[in-house]
DNA sequence: AGCTATTCGACCATCTGCTC
DNA sequence: GAGCAGATGGTCGAATAGCT
């Protein structure tokens, strides 16, 4: 009797399951040519969540042995002697240091391309082949000859073979992108999939000299011992070979991570995780491999922390000086705790080099937990990207500064001056309006210039909308109160470009006084350190562009001035150090960063060698700022530790 | 000419505090 | 409760300066 339940029981859980496999299997093989066609319809981590359901019920279904599409039957086929597979992967720390163990591994990060061998004969490039299905791939031998990096003739006779990834860099992939468009070719929607369209074409193929290759693999040497000499031998044959580390325990693995992670954030070169393999090749081929997989190396993939989402439409905004800035509205999508719904898509380059337009679904990524970033394209509509003709403040014809489109109608457009207008505000720090308070006074008529701000009266405050007694009291002494205003605030105010507060205070070093600054030449500025022909001369021909705004705004009672200084220039407590503050500290950022200055030292934004200390309340902080602080030895003090030195002042 | 460091300008979501 | 303002947090792209 128990044994017939047991036996039912079991039979109906075989059932299900089956035909959970091959809904799996299914679900999976499509995924999967979606993926190597470069169409991903789903995230990685709903695919690899579905992948290890089907390998859980059934270890050695022909599906999960599957790592690429059948090669084209146009392309001629070549069999790998030795298989192309594909790498294992895990997404969690703990899994890596169970199956590091005990042995020295070596680590390279993970580049997102495509797979490629090169094979020798008596040290001439005889063949390349694509991966394919991991048996059999493509001759695409034509193509390599334009990567610069696949080398064709060996310093040594040599019959090996030799593998790697091809890969196109962020900066290559605009200028290919540019070359496409001029041959009226397709635009490619991402770096990774042109690299595997461009190697299956039959015209065009010198475009592949935007690509690079990293050789990782040999085979066919003699005498080597370890995966570290395999790297050595690559190297001195002159290829180039991913950037490699020896790690002699798992605990080291973390800090490399953390080392891939800065380098992935640069994403100038695709990287998308790590691999390790044990460094020892007795231990490789004692281990061997499975199906589909080598049991001695592991990749490893952060999980992802990008959203996807559709284009729902693109706007255009001028700022103060101009410039039109592109701005993707998305439909809202959470992503690491945030509801995003506007992505900046930085410049009108930028919207061209992507094709980016209505529709369009694109992966964003929240970097620095905060800003979201457009990362590419996942499955572009038809059409071509859209750039406004007019400015949508003014509507005056647009011009194209450099690879930004730009309003020229700087004295007119409403929107730069609103911007100038904002600028001042926010530079003498005018409190309590901003943007929208601005708008109504400005369409209400009660300002219309800079200096006209100093000239209104409470009564002018309670014509705006929602304002009474209270408010109006309080915008009328916000105003008054900034009337008095240091020096470099006011210059800052007048929003010349080129020039910000570290600026001006620099050039107040050297020219005390509102008017000694006025009267100077770009020949005279050109003296200072820091500042070359190009920037002295817009700083002195926006000053000359201001002279109005700076008569009127002295006529109407603002009056800056110079606060003397504590300290000589190069002395006080600080002297000669530069700070850099991250995380929150007991008082505002720019307080404390003043407080720095006014004992002699500076206030850095990034941290570099020319950094002293970085400052911060969170010591275990995994900001940017703090990762290069101790990747380069800079002290890191806390608040009270600079304050204890600032008091004793 | 190529590299590194620095600054400027711009970006977006969330939370808190104030006034109406 | 609605609406506005302000502070906060870190990064990116472009441009420039200055060094080698």
């Amino acid at each position: 009797m128990d044994l017939c339940l047991a036996k039912a029981r079991s039979c109906m859980k075989t059932q299900y399951e089956r035909s959970r496999v091959s809904e799996l299997a299914h679900e999976v093989l499509k995924q999967k040519q979606f993926y190597y066609a470069g169409k991903p319809q789903i995230s990685d981590a709903k695919y690899d969540a579905m992948e290890s359901e089907l390998r859980k019920l059934s270890p050695s279904h022909p599906v999960l042995a599957y790592v690429g599409a059948a090669p084209s039957a146009t392309s001629p086929r070549i069999t790998h002697d030795v298989p192309m597979l594909s790498l294992n992967k895990t997404y969690k720390v703990d899994d890596l240091h169970s199956w590091v163990g005990e042995e020295p591994i070596v680590g390279t990060p993970k580049v997102d391309g495509n797979s490629l061998s090169l094979v020798y004969e008596d040290g001439l490039l005889k063949l390349a082949k694509t991966r394919g299905d991991g048996r059999v791939g493509e001759d695409v031998t034509d193509k390599v000859f334009w990567i610069a990096d696949c080398v064709p003739k060996l310093s040594k006779k040599l019959s090996i073979e030799v593998r790697g990834e091809v890969y196109c860099s962020a900066h290559k992939f605009a200028q290919l992108v540019e070359e496409m468009l001029e041959r009226k070719l397709e635009r490619p929607t991402n770096p990774r999939n042109i690299v595997a369209g461009m190697l299956g074409r039959k015209n065009h193929i010198d475009l592949c000299r935007y690509f690079n290759f990293f050789a990782f693999e040999v085979i066919g040497v003699d005498g080597l011992k370890t995966e570290m000499d395999k790297f050595e031998f690559l190297d001195n044959l002159g290829f180039s070979v991913l950037p490699h580390k020896l790690l002699k325990k798992a605990a080291e693995v973390e800090t490399y991570l953390e080392e891939i992670k800065q380098w992935m954030d640069d994403d100038e070169i695709g990287y998308d995780g790590a691999v390790f393999s044990y460094n020892s090749l007795s231990v490789q081929s004692r281990l061997g491999n499975t199906s589909h997989h080598p049991r001695f190396k592991m990749s490893f993939k952060w999980p992802g922390l990008t959203a996807r989402s559709k284009i729902d439409k693109i706007e255009w905004f001028p700022s103060r000086l101009g410039i039109i800035t592109p701005v993707a509205v998305i439909e809202p999508v959470a992503l690491s705790g945030a509801t995003i719904t506007n992505v900046t898509l930085h410049n009108a380059e930028h919207v061209k080099a992507y094709n980016l337009k209505r529709g369009d679904l694109i992966e964003i990524i929240r970097s620095g937990e905060v800003i979201p970033k457009f990362l590419h394209v996942v499955t572009p509509v038809e059409g071509d990207f859209d750039w406004p003709v007019k400015c949508p403040s003014c509507k005056s014809k647009l011009e194209f500064d450099g690879v930004r489109l730009k309003c020229l109608n700087s004295d007119e457009c409403p929107a730069q001056r609103s911007g100038f207008i904002l600028n001042w505000m926010r530079a003498v720090e005018i409190e309590d309006i901003s943007e929208k308070r601005l708008e109504q006074m400005l369409s209400m008529g009660l300002i219309e210039a800079v200096h006209e701000l100093y000239t209104l009266s409470v009564k002018d405050f309670l014509k705006l909308p929602a304002t009474k007694d209270k408010m109006a009291e309080k915008l009328y002494k916000n105003i008054q109160a900034t009337k008095k205003v240091p020096l470099a605030k006011f210059l800052n105010g007048l929003g010349i470009e080129g020039a910000g507060l570290r600026t001006w205070e620099k050039i107040i070093e050297h020219f005390p006084g509102l008017e000694a600054i006025q009267r100077i030449t770009a020949e005279e500025l050109v003296e200072v350190e820091g500042f070359a022909e190009k920037s002295a001369e817009q700083i002195v021909s926006g000053l000359k562009d201001r002279k109005d705004a700076i008569k009127q705004l002295l006529k109407v009672g603002v009056t800056p001035s110079v606060q003397k200084a504590k300290f000589a220039p190069g002395e006080g407590p600080l002297a000669g150090k530069q700070f850099v503050i991250t995380g929150a500290l007991s008082m505002p950022r720019e307080t404390i960063e003043k407080m720095i200055r006014e004992a002699g030292g500076k206030a850095g934004s990034a941290v570099s060698k020319n950094t002293s200390v970085l400052v911060t309340n969170e010591g275990d902080s995994s900001s940017s700022k703090m990762k290069k602080a101790k990747e380069l030895g800079i002290p890191i003090w806390t608040e009270e530790a600079l304050l204890t030195i600032l008091r004793g002042v």
